[in-house]
DNA sequence: AATTCCATGTCCGAAAACGGCGAGCATTCA
DNA sequence: TGAATGCTCGCCGTTTTCGGACATGGAATT
C-alpha cells in the first residue's frame, strides 16, 4: 500500500510514490517497467514527503540545484541494484560518468550495470541520466530518450 | 508479520499462527515446507484467536471432536490449492477419502491434489491427514507418516 | 498379475537468453 | 595516415524457460 502524487513537469506526468515517510517511486507516464515500481495498491495522497518531493521537483526544474540527500529513498532491488543506485547517487550534478568505470568502480559489468540502472525506480531523484554511453553519447532511458536528452541539457552536460 | 505460539501436543512440538484475527498456519516441528507457511517475521504473542485454537488443540486431543468452522482460518495458496483445501474441510471427523475420488470431485488429477494437499499449511485443523491412498493405506503426510498415523488412531479410522 | 503410460498443478534447480556496454579488429573513404 | 563505421565477442546480473519430481490412480499393454 502506497501513496503517490501526480506532477506536471517539463518531461510530462509524473507519478511520486512513497510508503510511510519515504519515497518509493518517482516514475514518468509511460516509463519501462513502471509496473514493477508501483505494484500493488495505490492511493492518492498527499503526504508530508511527497510534498517535500514536490517542492525538489519545484526547484530541480526552476534550474536550481537541490541536494537528494535531503529526502528519505526507500527504493526496492536485489543487493546489486540497491548497489549501483547507491553509485549513482554519488555523481555531481552537472557531472557524467559512463557505464564503464562505474562498472570497473563496483567490480562488474558494463552490462550489467546497464540492465540496473535501467530498473531505478526513482528517476530523476537518482540520476540514473547522468550515465552515458563510453563515447559520452546517450544511450537509452526508461522514461523516454528525449527526456534523458532534456535533463542533461537542464544540467549543462548537453549542448 | 504474524503472532504465533507454541504448543506441546501428543504429535511433538506446534507452531500456530495468526494474521490479525485468523489462523494461517499450524505446522508440526520438522515439517515439510515449514518455512513457506511461516514466511517472514514473526512474534511470540498469545492472541484471542490463538487462544482459541488453543483450546481448540486441547479439546481435540482429549477425543473430542471440535468443529473446526467455529475458527477463522486463512490459508494462503493458489486458486487450485484453496479449492483442495476447502474440499478437505468438507471430510467429516473419523471418515477418509482417497486422493482419486477427490481429484475426480474436483475435476482434476490424483497426483496434482496430492501435491496440493502435501501443502496444506494450517495441519490438523484443515484435515489433510484424512486422505488415503487408494487401497486404504495413510500414503505420505508432510508432518511425519507416523504423526498421521496417530491422528487416524485418535479418530478410529485406523486401527 | 505385473508393467507402462499418461493426466495435472506446483515447485525447484539448471540452463539458456537477454540486456540502457565496450574493447578489439577489419573495412572504408577522404 | 587517420578518422569514422560496422562486426564479433566477452562481460555478468536478472529473467525466462524447461525438465523433473511429487503424499496418485485408472486404463491399456504385456
Amino acid at each position: 500500500m502506497y501513496d503517490y502524487i501526480r506532477y506536471a513537469s517539463p518531461l510530462g506526468m509524473l507519478t511520486v510514490a512513497a510508503e510511510g515517510d519515504r519515497l518509493t517511486a518517482l516514475v514518468i507516464d509511460g516509463q519501462k517497467y513502471a509496473e514493477q515500481h508501483l505494484a500493488g495498491e495505490g492511493r492518492a495522497l498527499e503526504t508530508p514527503v511527497l510534498r517535500a518531493a514536490e517542492d525538489w521537483l519545484d526547484r530541480y526544474f526552476r534550474g536550481e540545484k537541490p541536494d537528494a540527500s535531503a529526502l528519505p529513498l526507500a527504493p526496492r532491488g536485489t543487493d546489486f541494484q540497491l548497489r549501483v543506485w547507491q553509485a549513482l547517487l554519488a555523481i555531481p550534478y552537472g557531472q557524467t560518468v559512463s557505464y564503464g568505470t562505474l562498472a570497473s568502480e563496483l567490480g562488474s559489468s558494463a552490462r550489467a550495470v546497464g540492465a540496473a540502472v535501467g530498473r531505478n525506480p526513482i528517476c530523476i531523484l537518482i540520476p540514473c541520466h547522468r550515465v552515458l554511453a563510453a563515447d559520452g553519447s546517450p544511450t537509452g532511458y526508461a522514461g523516454g530518450l528525449e527526456n534523458k536528452e532534456k535533463l542533461l541539457k537542464l544540467e549543462g552536460s548537453l549542448k
